[in-house]
DNA sequence: CTGCAAATGTTATAATGTTGCAAATCTTGC
DNA sequence: GCAAGATTTGCAACATTATAACATTTGCAG
């Protein structure tokens, strides 16, 4: 799988959204999912920002374009989209944002910045494991991990000023 | 600190209320906080019962009990309580649980059962120290850990056919 | 007592997410 | 191609969670 530029280094932003559509599409078409146009727009629209964003965001932008979309058209979608891994709710946030791991198994880990808001997606097997060292010490079966860090990233560090 | 009895082991539960509420007396009382009727009340709404509740539902309950109470007053009793690390919201249940370390400078992690609905929270220096180590290789800065792992108590594990 | 700050009451509203049903669209077997 | 069934979408109403704004009351210091 190709690397990814983190979300606040500048970077050919149109590419990496096209890539991404790229990617889920091979992901729908292997496990006979349908990428239907709306699927697909919320998909890009979500990949364009790079804050995550929130339902009714994305549900303002399908209206400002003509489109005749309600709440559950994006709900619909973004069920759609998390069930196949292509994008993330961050709790914390009530948002999503893509996955810029789609198709391997993972289980996300989200830096979050306060000041930009911008989201890092890390895949740490580290993290993971000794989260569920911890479960089993206490007989937990885990399914799903929310795993949220909420903090500065590299570039608001020094600019805390600013705030 | 003393030890305290899993939540879905049975143990005598007032007596967990109440040590939890005189512990949040002398935590406010060293602090200059006021631990005032109300917010005493939803604390120990919140101790009482073995499941995260939402704030309608603490609300549900002062309404009942007589309490001239509107969604504010839930609220900011809860930011309180929050602020004071007397309780704890788990965001991906849009629900708040008492702090079973209160006092004890912590980031919790949660063991969210989801066929009982019991919550466990743990406190794993393991866990917490490669969640920073991570960020750190980002050159993230951490200040918030969202730590929210859903799966199957030790008592549910058995009972699957009854879902 | 007086004046200030903190806390609460009160009303309204914003933000987020769901249900239920009908219409349209796609797929599949014939 | 075509009918039958499944999936997806449109649409209206509603449910849940959280906040804003402002008046009133309460606790406390001087
Ligand atoms: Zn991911
Ligand atoms: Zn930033
Ligand atoms: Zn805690
Ligand atoms: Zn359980």
């Amino acid at each position: 799988m190709s690397s990814r530029a983190l979300p606040y280094r500048p970077h050919n932003h149109a590419a990496c959204v096209s890539q991404a559509l790229a990617e889920a599409k091979a992901i729908c078409q292997q496990q006979n999912a349908r990428l239907t146009p709306t699927r697909e727009r919320v998909l890009e629209l979500i990949w364009q920002s790079h804050k995550p964003l929130g339902a009714y965001d994305v549900l303002a932008k399908l209206t400002s374009e003509g489109h005749n979309a309600a709440p559950p058209t994006v709900y619909r979608a973004l069920d759609f989209l998390q069930q196949y891994g292509l994008v993330h709710r961050i709790a914390s946030l009530n948002a999503f944002t893509g996955c810029t791991h789609a198709g391997e198994h993972h289980t996300g880990m989200f830096l979050i910045c306060r000041a930009c808001g911008n989201v890092l997606e890390l895949m740490e097997s580290s993290v993971t494991t000794a989260i569920e060292n911890a479960a089993s010490a206490e007989a937990f079966q885990p399914e799903a991990i929310t795993l949220e860090v909420a903090g500065l990233c590299p570039g608001c560090q020094t600019d805390q000023h600013h705030e």
